[in-house]
This record gives C-alpha cells, structure tokens and sequence, in this order.
DNA sequence: CTAGTATTCAATTGAATTATTGATTACTCC
DNA sequence: GGAGTAATCAATAATTCAATTGAATACTAG
C-alpha cells in the first residue's frame, strides 16, 4: 500500500518534469520566446536564435516531446507553433519568477543598456497611457511575420533590417514609442538608438505582445495599413 | 555590436534557465511541494519525499543556489522555507500546464484511483460550497505543523498516522470532506477508504493550501480548536 | 529522373547531473 | 571536554544531456 502510493507520487512528479526538464535550457527557452511571436520554420528559428540547424531541431523536438509545441508539414518547411497560448504565458511567469528572484538580471540589464547609452528608465504606466491615446507614433521593429501574426493596434511595422531606409515613412515631430519581442530583445534598444543618432525623439516600450494579452490590452492580427500620415 | 546583444540575451536566458534547472527533477519538485506547506527541516522533508538526507541536502542546496528557496539555521537544525509566496505559485502553474498538456497526467492518476476502489468523480464547485456552507465535516489529515502553517477556515486535523485511533472524534451522521497537500498527495485517498471502511460517508478534497489561496478563498493559520462536537 | 533544399537522424564527444557512500563540520546536552 | 546528532561535504560511478558532424530522408522544381 505504501509503495503504490509512493509509484504514484513518483510518476507524477516525473511527468511534471517533463514539462521542467524542457525548459532547462537556454537555447529551448529562447526558441519558446521566439515561438511566442508566431509560427516559424526551423530554418529561422535556428538563426534568430544564433544555433546550427540540426541543433534547433532536436532541441524543438524536446519540446515537442515534451507537448509544449507541435509541427505541420507543408512541402519541404515544417512550421513549428506553440501547442497552447498557456505555453506562452507559463513562460512569461518563469520569466517574471527569475526577475523577481535573481538579482543578477536586473544587474546584467542596467549593464548592457548603460552600455548602450545610457537609456534613462520611463514610467511604463505613464508610457502605455501615451501609447493608448495615440500622442505617440508606435513602432514595430520585429520581422514583419511577427506584426501580421500579432501587434499594438495602430502600430507601425518597419522591421529593423529596413529601418535606416524606411526612417523617413516616420513622422519626424511626433515622439517614436518602439518595441519587439519583450524586455531582453535587443532589436527595440537599437532601433531607439538609431533613431536618436538622425534626430527623433525615441524610447522603447519594453512589453512584448504576450505581455500586452496578459494584461488584458487589445492586440491586432493582419497586415500593415497601407500609408503612414 | 552584433555580437554584445547575443551575449546579452544568451547571459539572460541563462539566468532564466537557472530557475528552469532547479525545477528539472523530480525530486525537487517534490520538495518545492512539501515546502509550500510550510518551512521544513531537511530531515522531515528528506523522509517526505523518501530520499536519503544527503541527497535531499543537496537538492535543496540546488533550489537554493536558484534562490527559490531560504535556509535559517537555529541549533543543530537548518530550516528550509520558500523565498517567495511566487515560487508556490509558480510550482502550481508548471502543474496547471502540465495537467494541460500531458494526457498521461490524467491517465496515471485515474488509474490509481480505480486501484484505490473506484473513487467517483465529485463536482469540486459543488463540494467547495458544501464545505463553505459547513454541513459536512471538513478533514485535514496533514501532519500538525503543516496545519498549523495554513489550513481551511473550520478543518478539523487528525493527521493520518493517528487516524484510525482518533476516529471517534468526528460526527457519525455527517459527511466528511478530506484533503490533503494537493491532487497528487495520497493521504486524503487513503483518509476516505479508511473513513468508508469505518461506515462513515466521505469524499477527497484535491485541492490544498496553496489552491486556495490562488482562488482567493480565506486560509487560517494557527493550533486547532480544544474540541471537536 | 535529377538537382537542390529543409529537416531529421545517428554517432561521437565532452560536460553536467544524479544517487550513494563515508567522512566531516557545527552544534547541544550532559 | 566528550557523546550524540543534523546537516553538509567530497569523491565516485552511472546516467543523461548538449553541440557537432556528416549522412539520410522527403519533398519541390525543372
């Protein structure tokens, strides 16, 4: 009676850490960041996540063993997609746990952006209030499969690889608001920094679109709208 | 400067995946459960989750080194507790997730219920307002200081070891409602087919504490009352 | 059918993790 | 001080994990 008991415990506790054991790894968690965003081949995943192919693959099919993502085949790619928005959310609360938790975080963050420049700290509260009431231009830097898959409504989308070209589709007295992927994405960061070096008044937003649904503001699905005032 | 943002987001998500590793195993989850009930010696929590004392001291050294949890030492004793409400939370989200998401979660354990006498399925909605409304008496079978730490507004404690010997205390002619850690802690099964045996009428609560601290219902700490009608 | 491409597979290597054992430390009580 | 005890440490062997490499698979396009 005891022991069945005690298999049963176990075999629970090792299902659970099914679900541990797949995020105990850098480069899995960053591919879950990544898939956060939207559906993505393994070819861009690999790359946005600076890993060999054949790497990002056995790791995506850790998670997939694990029930976190799922697959389609279409042709020669295969679209890899979070299993469930829980999935996203459960990672923002690991996320939100280890800013809590590990001071070392807010340290290598404060370091790397006084490296940057020196970007001093808004208000995000006071921020999302320009945002919501359209005093601010809102720019999205994230490759544009990200922008169509999900974006603040009345959003811009110029991905960062187009932004020194495109610069001039953006209204030059009006303050930029940019974001991307959420707080560690580093493509916001530079865009801010960039658009200040040709005279823009430019912060980031440091909120991905996870972290908007999971605050309950609203989010846009489709395309850019044609022209920009 | 391609380069320092890799390595600002690999240094960050290997922060991230400290908290991950430290919820990779089996063992440590377990012991993240137990001290969601309360702070523990290592001694008790090794014998709880059925480990020898080195090994659970270095487990818990890992969940340190993850500042999940904090030590104190008083004497020959080292107390371990929680660090963060957050991380009980947190240890109850992976849960949720993986209730979600692995289907053999589901299956493992109606498997050991029918093995434990076919336990019917009991509404939870239902239940909780039947023990709100105090027509049946509310059982909590855990040890006396995990009780003493949190229990339901009105339990009764008689953890499990003396349940047979202090069986009387409990009304005949009412239901009994038993509960326990959480729906993988055994005690309250084997609570209810004990109680059956015995001609009373009960049914398991698979809720614990930190259940319903995370559903806003009241939690009390403290000694349980003198007497029991 | 052939060339080309996205992905996976299989094998290898080195590193990290786990449980176990016995010794050691730090403390209490007598 | 000395016996006894809770916890940790240090060393080990077994296992698992991660990244790399090159080959194999499965599909498309011509």
């Amino acid at each position: 009676m005891k022991t069945t008991g005690r298999r049963f415990k176990t075999a629970i506790f090792e299902q659970f850490t099914r679900i541990g054991k797949a995020i105990a790894s850098p480069v899995r968690l960053e591919l879950l960041d990544l898939l956060a965003q939207g559906p993505r081949h393994v070819e861009a995943l690999a790359a946005a996540a600076n890993v060999a192919i054949a790497n990002a693959s056995q790791h995506l099919q850790v998670l997939r063993a694990a029930r976190l993502v799922e697959t389609e085949k279409s042709g020669l790619y295969v679209t890899y997609r979070l299993a469930d928005p829980a999935v996203a959310e459960f990672v923002r609360q690991l996320r939100l746990l280890a800013e809590r938790r590990l001071a070392e975080i807010e340290r290598t963050t404060r370091q790397f952006l006084e490296s940057r420049g020196g970007f001093e700290a808004v208000d995000r509260q006071e921020l999302l209030q320009r945002v919501k009431s359209g005093e601010v231009t809102v720019l999205d830097v994230r490759p544009t499969e990200e922008f169509e898959e999900a974006h603040l409504p009345g959003a811009i989308s110029i991905p960062m690889a187009e932004l020194e070209a495109r610069m001039a589709e953006l209204p030059k007295n009006r303050e930029v608001v940019a974001y991307c992927r959420g707080p560690y994405c580093v493509l916001a960061i530079e865009a801010v920094q960039r658009l200040r070096a040709r005279g823009f008044r430019a912060v980031r937003l440091d909120w991905g679109v996870v972290d908007w649904r999971a605050n309950g503001l609203s989010v846009k699905r489709g395309k850019a709208a044609a022209s920009v005032g």
